[in-house]
DNA sequence: AAAGTTGTAACTAATTTTGTTTCAACTTTC
DNA sequence: GAAAGTTGAAACAAAATTAGTTACAACTTT
C-alpha cells in the first residue's frame, strides 16, 4: 500500500513553478518532461492544485503559478488537495462483519480513536513542513550551499 | 489510498483469539464467521502473524493462541507483520523523473527525509498502542463498566 | 479410518491507479 | 481574425493491487 505518486508529483510540480518560473512559461508538457508522468495527469493534479488555492492557471495562456507564497503551503495542504486519503480515514475496515459477534459488532469503535490518532500524528507531521523548506533542500542541492 | 484491511481484520481476529479462547477452538472458520472475510484469507493473516510469533497454531488441531501477552503486542507490530507498508515507504515516488532536470534529478532526495519523518511519526503512534488497551476498550463496550 | 482443520498454490473478480485519446474553450501572436 | 499553442475535461484503456475462491495435500484428534 502506498500513498498516490500524485502526492510527490504535486511536490515537484511546485518545486519546478517556483525553481522555473522566473524564466520560463512553466506548462504542463514542461511539467510532464520534468516529472515523467503524462500530461493530461498533470494538468489533473494541477487543477486540484488549483482548487485547492495553491496554484493559479489560465486556459490559453499556458503557464501554472503559485497562489501563495512558498512558506504558507505545507505538505498537509498539498496532501489534502491531491485527495491521499479519502473521507473513511488512512485505515480500512472490513465492510461484513458480523452483527451477531459482541467482538464483531464493537471492534470497529474500539479502534477507532486509536487509529485516528495514528492518522492525525502523521498530518500533523506534514503539516509542519512547508514547501519553502523542501524548495530550499532542493536548491541546495542544485546549488550547493 | 487506504491501508489494507488486513490490518484491523488482523486486530479483529486477535482480539476473539483472547475473548473466545478460553471457552471455545477459534478455529478460521470461526473467525471467518466474526469478520466476514473469508477463511483463505484469515488462514493467510493467521500465518502473517504466525511468521511474526504473535500467535501460535497447528495444523490439524486447529484453535489459534496468542504466543504473547496483550500488553507485548503493539499496534505496530500488527501492521508489521500484515505488511501494511512495503519497502519503499508509505509515499509513492513516481518512477521516470527526468535526469536531465536537476529539479527532476534531485526532488527524490529533497523530499525523503521529511516524508520518512511523517512515516515514522504514524509508526510511533501505533508502537504507543498496545492490543491490551484495544481488548479492554472491547471488553468494556461489550460487557460494560 | 473418519472428520475436521491448517497451509498453500493457482486462479478469478473487483477495485484502484495511471495512462491515453480526443476535442472544445481560451489566449496570444502574427 | 486566423494560426499556433495551451488548458480543462470526458471517455476510454491498461496496469497494478487487493480481496475472494477453489482445490487439495498435510496434519491431529477421536
Amino acid at each position: 500500500m502506498q500513498i498516490t505518486s500524485k502526492f510527490t508529483v504535486a511536490v515537484h510540480i511546485l518545486t519546478c513553478i517556483d525553481v522555473f518560473g522566473g524564466q520560463m512559461r512553466v506548462t504542463s508538457d514542461f511539467l510532464s518532461g520534468s516529472t515523467g508522468v503524462n500530461a493530461v495527469i498533470v494538468r489533473n493534479v494541477l487543477g486540484q492544485l488549483r482548487n485547492a488555492g495553491i496554484v493559479e492557471t489560465r486556459q490559453g495562456s499556458g503557464g501554472a503559478h503559485l497562489a501563495k507564497a512558498l512558506d504558507e503551503i505545507t505538505l498537509y495542504d498539498i496532501y489534502k488537495a491531491v485527495d491521499c486519503i479519502d473521507d473513511e480515514g488512512l485505515f480500512h475496515f472490513h465492510e461484513n462483519p458480523n452483527v451477531d459477534c459482541p467482538v464483531g459488532r464493537n471492534i470497529h469503535k474500539a479502534m477507532d480513536g486509536r487509529l485516528k490518532a495514528a492518522q492525525e500524528a502523521l498530518e500533523n507531521e506534514l503539516k509542519s513542513t512547508t514547501l519553502a523548506q523542501v524548495v530550499a533542500d532542493t536548491r541546495k542541492i542544485i546549488y550547493g550551499e
